[in-house]
DNA sequence: CGTGCATTTGACAGACATCAACTAGTGTGG
DNA sequence: CCACACTAGTTGATGTCTGTCAAATGCACG
């Protein structure tokens, strides 16, 4: 039971955060009364902390109620490969093997509802509400790993372009977003380097396309051309 | 009732498969007796024909019995990104909202079992082996996409060895693949151009990890180096 | 008000794209 | 059945984009 009791091994309540930058992530809305929300446990975890780790028994589906959290690869060369950000209302760890083959970690402070996979399954099956939250969700992450793809086979300049549209339509606070995560985060995800996340930024500036006020609080200034930046 | 009756439209049965190559992808094994084995009906579609297309209304579950197909994004600027391969077995076209946002076109001769989405979500709430089926297939879909992004973020030759990796392990004849796609679908799977595919398939083969006996029929000699290319 | 990490900027090198020409394999028509 | 035509695939030369290495700057926290 590796994953029975994440609470008390990896983010004692009551912890304070390490190194919490002042980020309002703490802002976006979680997700409310889906029919999941009697089941499971909901479960604190600090920035940095890992949900679950590659090669880990998965015996639960994870949803979050708040915070932010990523999803990486760790290759065999040191390489990490961020495959998805999660942000509240995101439902998440369901395998086809017995075990992960992803690591989940959270970048900000986030609550995560733990539900056992073979309680959700079977729940599945009696509660139509919940078969269709399930199938709602699972083809959502299917869609957005879909749309990665499509990123990843862009240039430098749209994919951080991309980046940055889909983030401002995922936190909706006007047309300002707080990017939770750190530049280095962004490049994994990206697949590109840290310099050249930055430098496109610069560009983007330069073009009067976002405001960086610092550097991980931006505006988008001309939506319209961002998008069209994009591709 | 656009996607109704694709056969009569886009591949009536009896016609010749137009320009077929010499390919034995038909040697490929169905998958067999699941339990979506009697819902819906099955679907002949020939080589370059489209099972659905972007923008079209999503009703239909798709399981390819025989053959090859292909899930694509054709962007603005006309580039294409090809999503996923799929194969005998692979179950596709779950879409979150009420149309679909991939086109998918058989790229061989091709059966596909059509199912009325309304058809198997009810299925799936009263009988535990299809919602199990659903969901092996869903987590399958998942999974291949997560390893495509990270496929996406390496160098051309690790992408193009890896590509040939995964393709010999999902056609399992013995050492020789027969690719079913072109260069360009390749290049277009892998983020890359007809060229540099070409070229790191010759530099392959000068290592002498692969012999390319036509351009689609490739022996893995050293599958130990191919592995570790493909990183 | 410093200290340390995150981020930006710069110079240069390497990988991949682009443009162009050539070769080979496949289907067609005599 | 063979020759031709056409498309698919390969190879080469060159340019551009992004990675790498190095240094400077800025921001958050103590």
């Amino acid at each position: 039971m590796v994953a029975a009791e994440p609470v008390s091994i990896q983010s004692p309540a009551g912890i304070r955060i390490a190194k919490a930058p002042s980020i309002a992530t703490s802002g976006v809305i979680p997700k409310e009364n889906g029919p999941l929300d009697r089941m499971g446990r909901v479960v604190p975890f600090n920035r940095g902390s890992e949900l679950y780790s590659q090669l880990e028994p998965a015996n639960y589906l994870y949803q979050l109620i708040s915070g932010v959290a990523q999803a990486y690869r760790l290759t065999a060369d040191g390489h990490r490969q961020i495959v998805a950000f999660y942000l509240p209302g995101d439902l998440f760890g369901f395998e086809v093997g017995k075990n992960h083959t992803l690591s989940v970690e959270a970048i900000t402070y986030a609550r995560v509802r733990l539900i056992r996979s073979s309680t959700i399954m079977a729940a599945a099956l009696t509660d139509e509400e919940v078969a269709h939250q399930l199938w709602i969700s699972l083809a959502h992450e299917v869609r957005r790993n879909q749309e990665h793809i499509s990123r990843l086979s862009k240039t430098a300049r749209e994919r951080v372009a991309d980046f940055l549209w889909e983030m401002s339509k995922r936190f909706p606070n006007d047309g300002t977003v707080e990017l939770p995560m750190s530049r280095l985060d962004m490049a994994d995800y990206l697949g590109i380097t840290i310099e050249t996340v930055s430098r496109m930024l610069t560009r983007l500036m330069e073009m009067s396309v976002i405001k960086i006020s610092r550097a991980r609080k931006i505006t988008i200034q001309d939506p319209g051309l961002l998008k069209r930046l994009a591709t």
